[in-house]
DNA sequence: CGGATTTGACCTGCGC
DNA sequence: GCGCAGGTCAAATCCG
């Protein structure tokens, strides 16, 4: 038996083991998170040391990718530099993009016109000077000078006919040596607004019921500069009523404002595409859908009604949307198609089978290395329409650019196909901004003005991202 | 009031 | 030559 006092004392002892044991287990529990929060540490540590060396790879990357930008565009810095000596900071800082027609004054276009009339059995350009170069200061300054002289002199509709004749003018030089009319580029793209913003300035000038589809076509033409012969057709797409069908035709005669530079430069670069396929024979793209066997119609390149188009398509299908997202960054190097760019592209030249130059560009292996480093990265973007459309364009741009200049003209380059997938538009401005960031980053030299815009993005960018525990350090 | 939009008329190219 | 469809013009209207 047990007495109550010696239970009471053997209860006390027990309490004590038991407080004794307990601060035992407080402590080594202390001591565990401890050691966890240590381990946690080295995890995160080691972490960043990988992001350390992804991130120097990546600007590894950039930089000879830059390197390599700045001497293509080493011409065309010389001109900035030229706009700059005029006393113009202001035009120094815009960018003129070229789409599909060459901009210069009538007279040097004439020049050109006549130069590759000779050359035109030579496989030489006919006529047509697309990409990113800047325009020529004094050419663009020009322009604008004349027109606002003659809206003065001659008034609103004198302007009118003589922006008609121009256009005629220039119609009938193009005609001359190419059959084809002026190329245009299709951006399909889901949005609810009325138009797509991108940057430019817009005035609509017409309307139409086209056949086969309920949904009026509204024409635009660009008002940034009064001769410029741009325009611009939207229509809803009669399969889907979100995507709206923004055609775009003709080629801007006046600096663009950073904003506008990346639908611009993703649509002239597109043309620039089609145009070095079209170099050797332009009768033999018309007709040609270049979509995949596998994937389903994306991006075509056609000529109705004569119209060489290429239609860049950043809608994806729902049923689709997933498999797209899981591929667009796969690590799969051999992978022709890795990022969806398919690589049927037929070779107007029939050049030789070669691996897909985007897959040896740096800045695609670069990112792919992140993002094949991460299944996350891919994820963020795939998810996230303003970084596949400047994704899209910045890739485009920079490689089709760099096709043209360096003479690549049949490798079977086809970045206009970014079949990224998107459900959402890529107009709002946060899109355009970030489109523009990343042409800023990857397609254009900056100033010190724009290099700060472009850090504020890139940071807000990366930290939204850093917030949804993304480690994204494009 | 000036600039942008609307809308019916007109022009142009193309196929039959 | 005719009809159709796409594209443009320009007067009327709207809107800030």
């Amino acid at each position: 038996m047990i007495f109550e006092g010696e239970a009471m004392i053997n209860m006390s002892s027990n309490n004590d083991e038991i407080e004794e044991t307990l601060n035992t287990e407080t402590l080594s529990m202390e001591e565990a998170n401890v050691t966890r929060a240590k381990v946690k540490m080295e995890e995160v540590r080691k972490e960043n040391e990988r992001l350390k060396v992804t991130l120097s790879q990546i600007m590894e990357d950039y930089s000879s990718l830059k390197k390599q930008f700045n001497g293509i565009t080493d011409q065309s810095k010389k001109a900035t530099i030229l706009a700059s000596m005029a006393g113009s900071d202001e035009e120094s800082d815009l960018v003129c993009l070229s789409l599909g027609r060459f901009s210069g004054p009538r007279e040097e276009k004439k020049k050109m016109m006549s130069k590759s009339k000779t050359l035109e059995n030579g496989n030489k350009l006919d006529g047509i000077e697309l990409g990113l170069n800047s325009c020529h200061p004094d050419n663009s300054i020009e322009v604008s000078r004349n027109s606002l002289v003659e809206s003065k002199e001659e008034g609103s509709n004198d302007v009118r006919s003589s922006t008609k004749h121009s256009r005629i003018g220039d119609d009938e030089i193009l005609q001359q040596n190419n059959p084809m009319k002026k190329p245009r580029v299709s951006v399909r793209a889901q949005c609810n607004t009325q138009t797509m913003h991108d940057g430019c300035q817009w005035r609509k000038y017409g309307q139409k019921i086209a056949k086969g589809n309920p949904c009026p076509r509204a024409y635009y033409r660009c008002t940034v500069s009064p001769s410029c012969p741009v325009r611009k057709q939207v229509q809803r797409s009669i399969d889907d009523m979100s995507i709206l069908i923004t055609t775009y035709e003709g080629a801007h005669n006046h600096p663009l404002p950073p904003s506008a530079t990346a639908m611009a430069s993703a649509t002239s670069s597109a043309v620039a595409m089609l145009s070095c396929g079209s170099i050797t024979s332009t009768s033999c793209l018309t007709g040609y859908n270049f979509s995949t066997a596998s994937n389903f119609p994306r991006t075509t390149i056609s000529s109705s009604q004569s119209h060489p188009t290429v239609i860049l398509d950043l809608t994806a299908p729902n049923h689709h949307s997933n498999r797209l997202s899981s591929t667009l960054f796969s690590n799969t190097r051999s992978s022709p198609t890795s990022l969806n760019f398919s690589s049927n592209f037929p070779s107007i030249n029939n050049a030789t089978t070669m691996a897909p130059p985007h897959s040896q560009h740096p800045l695609f292996s670069g990112v792919q290395k992140q993002a094949g480093n991460d299944p996350k990265i891919a994820a963020a973007i795939a998810h996230d329409p303003s970084f596949q459309s400047a994704l899209a364009a910045a890739f485009t741009s920079i490689v089709a650019k760099n096709n043209n200049v360096n003479g690549i003209r049949s490798s079977g380059m086809n970045f206009h196909h970014l079949n990224f997938a998107q459900s959402s538009t890529t107009t709002s401005n946060a899109s355009v901004g970030c489109a523009a960031s990343f042409m800023s980053r990857f397609g254009q030299p900056m100033n010190s003005h724009q290099h700060n815009l472009t850090l504020a993005a890139s940071k807000s960018r990366a930290m939204s991202l850093a917030d949804e525990g993304e480690h994204l350090s494009l």
